[in-house]
RNA sequence: GCCAACGUAGCUCAGUGGUAGAGCAGCUCAUUCGUAAUGAGCAGGCCGUGAGUUCAAUCCUCACCGUUGGCUCCA
């Protein structure tokens, strides 16, 4: 091929599309080597993904992690060989005979109109052909690096009641360069991994005794709390009032919520005296029956009730992971109970509070998804209806993108979520606003209308974190645990130089935890060298380094966590400096 | 829950069918130092738990628990 435009001269829509068809074409590569290798392998579908793509095969016994090896070797035969990838049309039926010993083929074949023509695929001189939709290289030569990354059991076509089938993952890049880069970015993500990082700055640290559910350490205390009390600042901003509640229920309740119906298989229950207790797997129910401690008014409304309360999930074994999927959780859980006609500024009211803190925190990248009625629903269809034209009206005229995921609704209401992504780019669910009709009807919840009529309110759950344990385990990802002043457990480390520095610096010690910052003074015996190095492990904000020179002219080195040294100041501007740093969040 | 891998000192990790080792952290002593590791010594382990094979198991087998990567589920 003359004339081939170079791969960073392509428009960047033609950049994916290469490397979707380079990874296609490395997926049929990987899967004649695994026909070659298991003849008794049947073929399924090999896609492209971000960064990469997978192949799933159903295999009678499982991957191991040499006969990945293998694999590996002998696909780098099929592109060495550097032959060309060819399509040949059939009618569907032909290729029903040709695949009939493959049932998987076969139901995709089978899913396809009778009179459609089909693709098969060869790189090998039709010794070896693979059905697909196409997208391909024109020879293996041009799959330039690839490695295959891991196995891992799939259901057949997303479904836990089809057929596990054995899936490699694997990825392909333009350059060999591409690749490394690609791997470098892995290993630098994994330096950042928030449970790594809970370990080393002694943030938080799991146990098998309490499995997925994280001890929090006095430093990872100060965090979710800073967290916490930032909200609690920006609820009396935007007229929240806290409340707290029961951790255990009689079933009744839950009976009565609906959870026991939809929920109970994530829920843990407690028997005593004979009676059955549910450990609350969240606030709604108990805020419903707080709306219900009086007659309401239709003055009372829009009334939100915030809750900080730890909520525990059972969630089923080998999906919890780290921070971000854990069994015990506090949330920064809110139900608002108001009328019908309040809903679109309420949820506008929640989403400008909800960009004001996320700013402030630093995330300014999120996504919005809309999530629609699952089939575990209660509640009636018009209901359902009515909610998600709500909800789809309000965001279409918004300035939000978002996108729309049927199914994917609580089992109460519809509802917006908001994702953010951590450090290897996966994205976490974190804000939600939902809408319910549900809770109310149940609970038979009512308010004293202008005209003197009952009327029913509507209930909107909403979070901003959604659960503080995942929105820290991101944010920790997000800043390799470097947090900003106002945030970071310690803020500033005083350092002596020497022993006979010692008394000065618990003086300055003394004063800056006085003014309200989280200060520690490192009087160990180590070298100021070795000290300076625990506080940037640390990442400590602020050094503040005190000898003979400082003590002369009364002030303080500084140093910052970034390597810089600033100019010497007093104590007094220090304190000062800091506490406009926490007070603009900056 | 399903598939796979892993589980050794507080942490990170070596290691072997004959009851264990390093670095860091910890403790003690010496050192008092100017912006990312001062030195020496000491202490620290039911080798995840339970069963089995074996003269002998941290190592082999099985079960369980937990963690990790996926699948499914989900904040």
């Amino acid at each position: 091929m003359a004339n081939r435009v170079k791969f960073k001269d392509l428009s960047p829509e033609d950049q994916q599309d290469h490397r979707d068809r380079m990874r296609h074409s490395t997926a049929h590569v990987l899967a004649e080597a695994v026909t070659k290798l298991f003849p008794e392998a049947q073929l399924t579908i090999g896609p492209p993904i971000e960064d990469g793509f997978y192949y799933d095969f159903a295999v009678p016994e499982p991957f191991t992690p040499d006969d990945l090896k293998k694999i590996e070797l002998e696909m780098r035969g099929s592109i060495r060989a550097n032959t060309e990838f060819v399509e040949r049309e059939t009618s569907r039926d032909e290729a029903l005979e040709i695949v009939k010993d493959n049932l998987y083929k076969v139901e995709i074949l089978e899913g396809i109109p009778a009179d459609e023509r089909v693709t098969f695929c060869s790189h090998s001189d039709g010794a070896f052909e693979d059905l697909c939709r196409g997208g391909h290289m024109e020879r293996t030569g041009d799959i330039k690096a690839y490695k295959l990354m891991s196995t891992a059991g799939a259901y057949w076509r997303g479904d836990e009641k089809n057929a596990m089938l054995q899936r490699i993952y694997g990825t392909a890049w333009e350059s060999r360069d591409a690749q490394k880069e690609y791997l470098k970015r892995i290993e630098e993500a994994e330096k950042r991994d928030h449970r790594k990082l809970g370990r080393q700055l002694d943030l938080f640290f799991f146990d098998p005794i309490a499995p997925a559910s994280p001890f929090f350490l006095p430093k990872g205390t100060v965090l979710m709390n800073t967290l916490i009390d930032y909200v609690k600042e920006l609820y009396v901003k935007y007229g929240y009032d806290e409340v707290m509640t029961p951790q255990i229920f009689n079933t009744d309740l839950w009976k009565k919520s609906g959870h026991l119906e939809a929920y109970a298989e994530n829920m843990f229950f407690v028997n005593v005296d004979e009676r059955e207790f549910g450990v609350k797997p969240m606030n709604c129910p108990a805020h419903a029956m707080l709306y219900q401690a009086n007659s309401r008014s239709y003055r009372e409304l829009p009334m939100r009730y915030a809750d900080f309360g730890r909520l525990h999930r059972n969630e089923r074994s080998g999906v919890t992971a780290g921070l971000t999927r854990v069994r015990s959780m506090v949330q920064d859980d809110a139900h608002i109970f108001c009328t019908f006609d309040q809903i679109g500024e309420e949820i506008n009211w929640f989403l400008e509070m909800l960009k004001e803190a996320y700013h402030a925190i630093g995330f300014d990248e999120y996504r919005i998804e809309l999530s629609l009625r699952p089939d575990k629903a209660i509640g009636s269809s018009e209901m359902w209806d009515q909610a998600e034209a709500i909800l789809t009206e309000l965001l279409e005229s918004s300035d939000y993108d978002y996108t729309v995921e049927a199914g994917e609704g609580a089992f109460y209401g519809p509802k917006i979520d908001i994702f953010i992504p951590d450090a290897l780019g996966r994205s976490w669910q974190c804000g939600t606003v939902q809408l319910d009709f549900s809770l109310p009807e149940r609970f038979d919840l009512e308010y004293a209308a202008e005209d003197g009529t009952r009327q029913r309110p509507v209930v909107i759950h909403r979070a901003m974190y959604g659960t503080l344990e995942r929105f820290l385990g991101v944010l920790i990802e997000h800043l390799a645990g470097a947090f900003p002043l106002w945030m970071a457990p310690v803020q500033a480390v005083v350092v002596p130089i020497a022993d006979r520095h010692n008394d000065f610096c618990h003086e300055v010690g003394a004063k800056l935890k006085a003014a309200g910052i989280r200060v520690e003074v490192d009087d160990s015996n180590d070298r100021m060298n070795n000290k300076i190095r625990q506080a940037q492990l640390q990442k400590v904000p602020y050094m503040l380094v005190a000898g003979d020179r400082e003590i002369e002219s009364g002030t303080l080195a500084v140093r910052t966590r970034t390597g810089e040294n600033l100019d010497p100041m007093s104590v007094d501007e220090a304190v000062e400096k800091f506490l406009k740093q926490i007070a603009d969040k900056s």
